[in-house]
DNA sequence: TTTCAACTCCCCCGATCCGGTGAGGGGTGC
DNA sequence: GCACCCCTCACCGGATCGGGGGAGTTGAAA
């Protein structure tokens, strides 16, 4: 069980097209020897992509049910730095229960570890080793694999990246200090008078800072333009 | 210059103060053979903060001169996911090019290497690796460590997150299955009235769950609300 | 030198949102 | 049975936001 990712990590990053990367993952999850390995992109519009090795019909099903929504493994992770034990996570919803016994019935192995990936603009991506074993010998083998599986995860978001089309064509627009500002005071709840005051400058000037940042973000309105800023991790609140 | 990294992460891992992290990266120094290693985390809003073997001096000087708005490797690194050789990174305008001959002069070598690194709530660090030497040499190295970096700068995140202060106290109350719809709505650009349309409930209907929604997540308003609500992650837009 | 982006200020008015107060039915849990 | 929460619907007045004008300075890039 040694593995040996390091030529598959080099073939990796020689990959030149998207299909690739499914040909790598299979390869990597016969080197670690275990049922599944997934890797997953939630992008900020919720759109998702993702290659791996569970059953296409789970896959379908899981964007079917809306499972991104209620999935322990993505709220959890998204609120986490580090890799995360599946047993670690908050499973405590009815919702959550139904969901895992689903997965369950679908081929998905009962132990679990998520490594939460971020990139730039907010992207946000998941790199999921899947078993069926029990928990001693689970946490012997993420005890191991630690270190492979982070840089793993890290290569193949690497990858992802590269070939997703439409990444910067928008950062291209960077918002200027003062809109910055403005925004980041209205995502903490200041109205325009407020935040003005608190910038000591006129609300109508503010004024032209969020339409500015709205138009620059392509956002419908100020809540929209706020909420794109804080997703593109552009602010932070 | 085999660096044996495996015992100093298992080292850092165990840290249990911040100020173990500075010793660590010193270690890390020697062990790499080079002249600098700085882990700078950079809050968007201004703050910074950073252990490193850089002069004080220059430190002080970098956040005084306000460096941290012009200098090339944070807004290069800040749009990419992968490390990124100082060379190929924007040198050409001219604030740009002052900063560099400033932080010369203050013992920075002519060769680095930055690994961004991201985490929830849209934070956002660098690990850098800083030398002076010839081009060839410093790609040799690079080429070599990689994966070791990548690996260090990790694992020191990790860490500079957990003691990070005011990290996941929250309570979170949970927000009921139409509260988190109307939010991700809004969070997407609609205005009530779409947003209720979308449901098939009345705007008024919705106008209840908006204020629910604002009441449990401490909002002050409904910008403010679905800014946390991002920000928590409980919804993705 | 000229252009251009960023920053600052002003008025007006219709559209939208907020806050308060109200009511009723359905489900879950003690 | 009785809370308690979730879902649904309604009216109104005042506060806030959004879009439409126009105008001046500064500083950096081309």
């Amino acid at each position: 069980m040694a593995a040996q990712i390091a030529p598959i990590l080099d073939d990796l990053e020689q990959a030149s097209a998207l299909e690739h990367l499914q040909t790598v993952i299979e390869r990597l999850r016969d080197s670690f020897a275990v049922d599944h390995l997934v890797y997953h992109w939630v992008n900020s519009s919720g759109e998702q992509y993702g290659c791996g090795t569970y059953d296409p019909v789970w896959v379908q099903r899981y964007i079917d049910q809306g499972y991104l929504r209620i999935d322990p493994v993505i709220s959890g992770c998204f609120q986490r730095f580090h890799p995360v034990d599946w047993k670690r996570l908050d499973w405590s919803s009815k919702a959550a229960r139904a969901f895992l016994q689903d997965a369950l019935g679908h081929g998905v192995g009962n132990q679990g570890f998520s490594i939460p990936i971020r990139g730039p603009n907010g992207q946000f991506a998941l790199f999921t080793v899947n078993h069926s074993c029990d928990d001693a010998t689970w946490e012997a083998f993420t005890e191991r694999h630690r270190k492979d599986l982070i840089l793993v995860a890290h290569y193949f978001n690497q990858k992802a990246l590269e070939f997703e089309p439409g990444r910067t064509p928008e950062p291209a627009q960077a918002l200027s200090p003062r809109e910055l500002e403005a925004m980041t005071l209205l995502a903490v709840g200041y109205n325009r008078a407020q935040a003005a005051q608190s910038l000591d400058i006129s609300e109508h000037t503010l004024r032209v800072y969020i339409e500015s940042a709205r138009f620059k973000l392509g956002a419908l309105n100020t809540t929209h333009a706020v909420a794109r800023a804080l997703s593109r991790g552009i602010i932070v609140v």
